[in-house]
DNA sequence: TTGTTTATTCTTTTT
DNA sequence: GAATAAACAA
């Protein structure tokens, strides 16, 4: 095109440092680009150089770039570090998730879907709960056809951009064709409560943009260049978007890494990124492969973790850096000793001058949260956890939200119906069914019959508590449309007149209180955002909160430790990292045993855990775990056992530190001594002059395997069984009395 | 119709 | 062991 003559002095974009494979990549202007970067090769900092560079020096207009990130929250940091960069306002540029910047798109176009622009965005919960409706309008067993199962296969026929009438087109047994009923009738019931699911704001885009050439024409031509983070995260739907908002243009530009993709299960293809080239022809790749994150160690530790997977494409980072740290593997008695013992290990982590906030605790399932919390709160280090239970998905924050949105969207029968009766206005079940008989005949929403109709169907005392809805609804929507009906003053004015503060004010219990105190918490927050996003209405911050990610909703505070799953772990890292309960049945879960491909994606889940320690890398299991209220015996995790041990360094606490004496619950004690328990009291026995040559971590030499260490010992006497570690990294178990051991 | 008790099922991971 | 659903009493 131009070619480039840097004659300013360029201020910006010079300051960031790169590499020569970064520079090449920032700079190739002739087509599509993918760029593989793996853990901590600087793939944000690339991403960002990237819409500088076509800010600064290709002269585009920020609002004519779109790119999508995996949360706002590096979003918002992106934009302005290019802000701070390039000295131009970036507020136009188009960068958010696909799932914010879907529905900034169908915010503006939904009527030529046969959308209102008001329509209600429903998150996970209105989802199953729509779902269990569905199923009874079905007239489906819920017991037959669970209904998280009936969202999977939905979202699968979303997330592939299959219309329902599609699919019953393709059912033919029974089953399938139970599920496509399932699917239409999902979709119809979205449709008439103005309703989108998550899924659907990328498919009713891409439906959009399918069914209105001159609608995507007008967006192809808005945007100059397309950019995607976390490409091998992406669906087929996305896949699709993209397609279409860069038509036959080049002008496409995604980062990724095959071994960090973590999200199949919820429907992302890896395929888009391995065959990247084919959808874009003429593509150059660009392989960031020096790691500027972690140490030598853990490098090598990750990278013996990832190699064991066969779909991927090679590469292996490398660090210029001579720091060498550590990894190491932990051993632990059982979950709260793990718990107490990582804690231990964060005081000295704190004491040595490591920042809580720069410490992290990874899990693969948020119920491992727990303990943590448990042992965090009794050493009294201050902790956050990020993505749990959220605020916004407490039950009274949630009802008030359910007010607001049906005050947004008056088709939101689902919102009605879980506010209808809070606080109890004598509308129960009974009620509720003719409501809905209806609503099936009269075509309109539960909302618009009990304000436009007298009800006269129903008993006196739901009559009573439908004229009380009447009031509430009227009120508000006259104060929606004054100037000072702010989302703020709606909130306080709905929480008054509806008696909801009444309600939990009478109740006077501990829990009621909390619940006060989530309640003023919510005010504030809108208090504050009204203020900070003056014009802006109730509709904005109503998706603004549904569509945050956990991370959104995280502050990393300087002075608090992080406990966060796996999954939400991505994009982040931490100087100290703890990886915990790394077991079979949990890392990987039990539930992908069967499927080899799943089971590659829960290693790939061990390798982005690992990957986010820049210093210090514990990785740990337990022998025992509570699950279900009950002690369940683990395995250590199989990835782990195929990691060679001369990556890390054992340490087994089972032995070095065993628990205190048991707390004297006399009848526990004496009724079911635990197998080791009993181990302990009487260490002299017959066998054990042969036993007692055998210990956990001892070093030992096989006849035909070589050298090892025990890991493991099970059994007792004749039925003592070893397992050994072997330098060959093969973990194997063997009979201690057959087996041809020396010590070494 | 409402609030309480009991039974059951369950845990991946998230926009 | 917790959260939800079904069952039951008031």
């Amino acid at each position: 095109m131009i070619d480039v003559q840097p004659a300013r002095p360029v201020g910006g974009l010079e300051s960031i440092p790169l590499n020569q494979v970064q520079i090449d990549a920032v700079h190739y202007e002739d087509g599509p680009q993918l760029v593989f970067a793996g853990a901590g090769t600087g793939k944000t900092r690339v991403l960002t150089a990237k819409i500088a560079f076509l800010i600064e020096r290709k002269g585009l207009m920020p609002n004519r770039i779109f790119a999508a990130t995996f949360t706002n929250k590096a979003a918002r940091e992106m934009q302005e570090r290019i802000e701070r960069l390039t000295g131009v306002p970036c507020k136009g540029l188009w960068i958010g998730t696909f799932h914010s910047m879907c529905a900034r798109i169908l915010r503006r176009e939904a009527p030529s879907i046969g959308y209102d622009r008001s329509f209600t965005i429903y998150d996970r919960d209105d989802q199953i709960a729509l779902m269990k409706k569905v199923l009874e309008a079905c007239q489906i067993d819920e017991r037959s056809m669970e209904p998280r199962q009936m969202l999977q296969a939905v979202s699968r026929f979303k997330n592939a951009c299959t219309p329902p009438a599609q699919i019953t087109a393709k059912a033919v047994s029974f089953y399938d064709r139970e599920v496509a009923r399932v699917y239409e009738t999902y979709c119809a019931m979205l449709a008439r409560l103005q309703a989108m699911d998550f899924d659907d704001l990328i498919t009713n885009t891409v439906y959009l943009f399918k069914r209105n050439p001159d609608i995507v024409r007008r967006y192809q031509n808005s945007f100059d260049h397309v950019l995607v983070d976390e490409y091998q995260d992406t669906n087929t739907s996305q896949f699709f978007l993209v397609k279409s908002l860069v038509g036959d243009r080049g002008c496409i530009f995604v980062v990724g890494d095959d071994d960090q993709s973590i999200y199949g299960w919820r429907g992302a293809n890896v395929e888009n990124i391995l065959t990247f080239d084919k959808a874009f022809p003429g593509t150059r790749v660009f392989k960031l492969e020096q790691n500027y994150r972690s140490t030598q160690s853990i490098l090598e530790f990750a990278h013996a973790a990832i190699a064991e997977n066969t779909n991927r494409a090679d590469k292996k980072l490398w660090t210029s850096s001579t720091n060498k740290g550590e990894v190491v593997v932990t051993r632990y008695r059982n979950d709260q000793h793990e718990a107490e013992s990582v804690c231990a290990g964060i005081t000295r982590l704190k004491t040595s001058g490591v920042k809580a906030g720069d410490i992290c605790v990874l899990f693969r399932t948020n119920a491992q949260s727990r303990s943590f919390e448990d042992a965090l709160m009794r050493a009294r280090i201050p902790y956050v956890i990020v993505g749990a239970t959220s605020f916004y998905e407490r039950k009274e924050v949630k009802d008030c939200l359910a007010y607001l949105r049906l005050l947004v969207n008056p088709m939101d029968d689902m919102s009605f119906s879980r506010i209808m009766n809070v606080p109890a206005r004598g509308l129960g079940d009974k009620a509720y069914e003719l409501l809905a008989g209806k609503v099936r005949e009269a075509g309109r929403s539960m909302l618009q019959i009990i304000t436009t109709c007298d009800c006269a169907f129903m008993g006196a005392r739901a009559q009573n508590g439908v004229g009380e809805l009447r009031t509430i609804f009227s009120l508000l929507s006259e104060l929606k449309e004054q100037p000072e009906g702010t989302p703020d003053a709606l909130l306080g004015h709905l929480l008054e007149i509806s008696g909801y503060l009444k309600m939990l004010e009478a109740e006077h219990t501990e829990e009621s209180q909390a619940r006060l105190e989530n309640i003023d918490e919510l005010l504030n927050t809108l208090t504050r955002w009204s203020e900070q996003n003056q014009g802006r209405t109730l509709e904005d911050f109503l998706q603004e909160i549904t569509l945050a990610t956990d991370v959104d909703k995280w502050e990393q505070k300087g002075e608090a430790v992080n406990l966060m799953t796996l999954h939400c772990a991505k994009g982040l890292e931490f100087r100290a990292v703890f990886l915990v309960g790394l077991e079979d049945g949990l890392l990987p879960s039990r539930l992908n045993f069967e499927d080899p491909a799943k089971i590659e994606e829960e290693r790939r889940l061990l390798y982005v855990g690992v990957t986010r320690a820049r210093e210090t890398l514990e990785c740990s299991y337990a022998m025992q775990r509570m699950r279900f209220g009950s002690v369940l015996a683990m395995e250590p995790s199989r990835f782990v056992e195929a990691i060679p041990p001369q990556t890390y360094r054992y340490v087994d606490m089972c032995r070095i530190a065993p628990l205190p004496p048991p707390a004297p619950r006399a009848s526990a004690v004496q009724s079911f001594p635990s197998r080791q328990a009993a181990a302990r009291e009487q260490p002299v026995d017959d066998f054990s002059q042969d036993t007692v040559s055998f210990r956990i971590g001892q070093h030992v030499v096989h006849a035909t395997h070589g050298q090892g260490r025990i890991v493991n010992l099970s059994g007792f006497g004749d039925e003592l069984r070893l397992t050994i570690l072997f330098n060959d990294g093969v973990r194997r178990k063997l009979m201690a009395t057959f087996a041809d051991l020396t010590s070494a």
